[in-house]
DNA sequence: CGGCATCAGGTTAGCGCTATCACCAAAAGC
DNA sequence: GCTTTTGGTGATAGCGCTAACCTGATGCCG
């Protein structure tokens, strides 16, 4: 019963020429349309584009007959021209910097409320290179996804552009504030947890405390760490040190084991770490014990974002949640809302809006 | 000079509706179109879309003209419409079973070798679900994705027969053996690469040896690698003691901890563990420090996949390197190959390909 | 029993591109 | 000098679906 589907025209041939109506492949494989599931379940193309709609726009009668052709077709919708008919095209996109740790649980939950809406999600990485960045955002306006989250920090102007000119549903994650073109934002008051983490240290009676972040040219979130940890030395009276402070190169533990050698050899005699990174966190606890410090006796070390690593290393971290889970559901609701809007609803009616999640010390054993 | 490209009809109105030219939003935002790019640079639109490809198929003092154009419009070309028309949507898809170390590098290397053929990738998290996994090809195929990575093992009859009857361009990553239905696979010897372990690990004279690995029920990988463990065993003549193995709950360190807390509940006396990943062998090392073993000294502890804790650890972890990168490059490239012939070359033209990586067995401090 | 909602389903006309062919010069062959 | 090749560009007809409209059958009221 297969082969009575296959009836396919090809492009109709511009002049005289012979109407061929053969079953066969044109070109690659043959793949069913609506119109093969339509005829054997006897009713018009459109009704089985209504009975596919969720909820189903078709009587219980028909809808019954729709499904049975479905399941003996093995039809799977053309979601690309089913994207251009309709001018929306269920995908929301992110632009991660980084495949790793601290960004899994928030995608979780985002694709998880995504999904529920009957949304796909897909991933774009940047490697917090704004050029990579521009691309990807490129790609998916030009894909013309329904909306997008952004990870990173530093945008090119000519990502903002293209954002401002597409106009399409936006969140920004893990902002600090809300720059001017970004429609919504997810934000925690990470400067503020930083300093938390600086009285913290305080507390358990350290006085030389040292700073290890990431680049803070091209990573928002690194400035205000960093701001956070100055602010909470000021607040006890100490001197800044920069000499204290080092940048590590990338975001892997690595990069976290090398910047603390690199600090040690300036100042030796530091005796706590606040660390802008869980992943970097644990580099640099593994790069004590490989001196021979014990942690957190000689050293005590301290990160951010509670990743997976956070809980599981010996010793566990001490650390900052960011609310990472929770911060995927609010960003997903966020573009959901503007998604379902964007067709009669001027974006510019919706006032941006900026969600605040707050964050939790996490104190372990590692301070 | 903008206003005059905004110049769209909406949706004709069937009968008798005013002819209604003005500029204005219909819904939503006006998006340009091929169309006003080719009037403002004074050639058709098939011109346009000519200049557009790579490379392009027009005299150069016409790209010209039409890169002035785009250039002042901005124009984002949809590639959703594209994709319809020419029925190449430039996308590849990944399946992987969860976002975190091991596959990134391999990921990595793939995104790369793709963008360089102007393909884009996309990525979806099956958590190892079998039935998540179907769900997500499913969603590709309706997207007409011109190729996809499936890099768990457990697919669904449903997801097979999807598959078969799409005739995708597919490859299968990790690939033990290669299933029928798998158009091509990459793959490393997994099991003689656990047997490796195991050999070295007597070699440095342990007897007691563990192994901790994941579930065997849906991940072909983890059958793999336990049986390349019990040939280890085998071949020094050593009994198979079932007791001395654990399967971790999940892929995170925390099950690599619980599973070493239960074996060491009934096989306290172990002195070497061949653990199935690098992240459980992490926990698995953690979990040791925190009972006051000492690794190696009281108990040795080997990996898998070479991730990036594996260097970065202290102690740094005994593994495999399983040429994540390579493999990577390998199956884009196969994918590639595939997706610029299945236009005029039927699938079954192109036999399956198996594509065998090897393995390196790197020694670090752990054993 | 006519009139007017209401609803299910069909009809039509695109969505914004690209494949294909038609066409027209200019270059090349006999 | 005329046909053949080119190489560049334009006109046209879809790709497979959905929005918007339209029809025809039903129900319900006065």
């Amino acid at each position: 019963m297969n082969s009575m589907l296959r009836q396919r025209r090809r492009r109709k041939p511009q002049k005289g020429g012979i109407e061929d109506t053969v079953a066969s492949k044109p070109n690659g494989v043959p793949v069913l349309r609506m119109e093969d599931v339509a005829r054997l379940a006897g009713v018009s193309v459109m009704t089985v584009s209504r009975a596919l709609r969720t909820p189903p726009a078709v009587a219980a009668s028909t809808l019954a007959k729709v499904r049975a052709a479905l399941e003996e077709t093995g039809y799977l919708p053309n979601l690309v021209a089913s994207g251009l008919a309709s001018s929306r095209t269920q995908v929301v996109a992110a632009v991660i910097p980084l495949i790793s740790q601290p960004f899994a649980p928030t995608l979780q939950s985002m694709s998880d409320v995504l999904r529920r809406a009957s949304y796909q999600f897909v991933l774009g990485v940047s490697h917090y290179d704004p050029l990579q960045e521009e691309a990807l955002v490129r790609a998916f306006l030009s894909r013309r996804v329904d909306g997008i989250a952004l990870f990173a920090g530093g945008h090119t102007p000519q990502t903002i552009a293209m954002l401002e000119q597409a106009a399409v549903p936006l969140v920004e994650m893990w902002a600090e504030s809300a720059t001017e073109f970004i429609v919504d934002a997810v934000c925690v008051p990470q400067r503020q947890g930083a300093q938390d983490v600086v009285r913290h240290l305080l507390a358990r009676g350290r006085r030389r405390i040292g700073f290890i972040g990431g680049s803070t040219r091209h990573n928002i979130r690194a400035q205000a760490r960093i701001s956070g940890y100055l602010d909470g030395l000021a607040e006890a009276g100490l001197p800044h040190d920069p000499a204290a402070c080092e940048e590590a190169t990338h975001f892997l533990m690595e990069g976290g084991a090398a910047a603390l050698a690199r600090l040690l050899e300036r100042r030796p005699q530091l005796d706590a770490i606040c660390v802008a990174s869980d992943i970097l966190a644990a580099g640099v606890v593994f790069e004590a014990h490989r001196r021979g410090l014990s942690v957190p006796r000689d050293l005590a070390v301290a990160g951010f974002d509670d990743a997976e690593i956070a809980r599981s290393m010996y010793p566990a971290l001490t650390t900052i949640d960011m609310r990472a889970e929770e911060m995927g559901t609010r960003a997903a609701e966020m573009l959901l809302e503007r998604a379902s809007q964007s067709i009669r609803v001027d974006l510019a009616a919706m006032p941006s809006r900026m969600h605040d999640l707050g964050y939790t010390l996490i104190v372990r054993e590692s301070t």
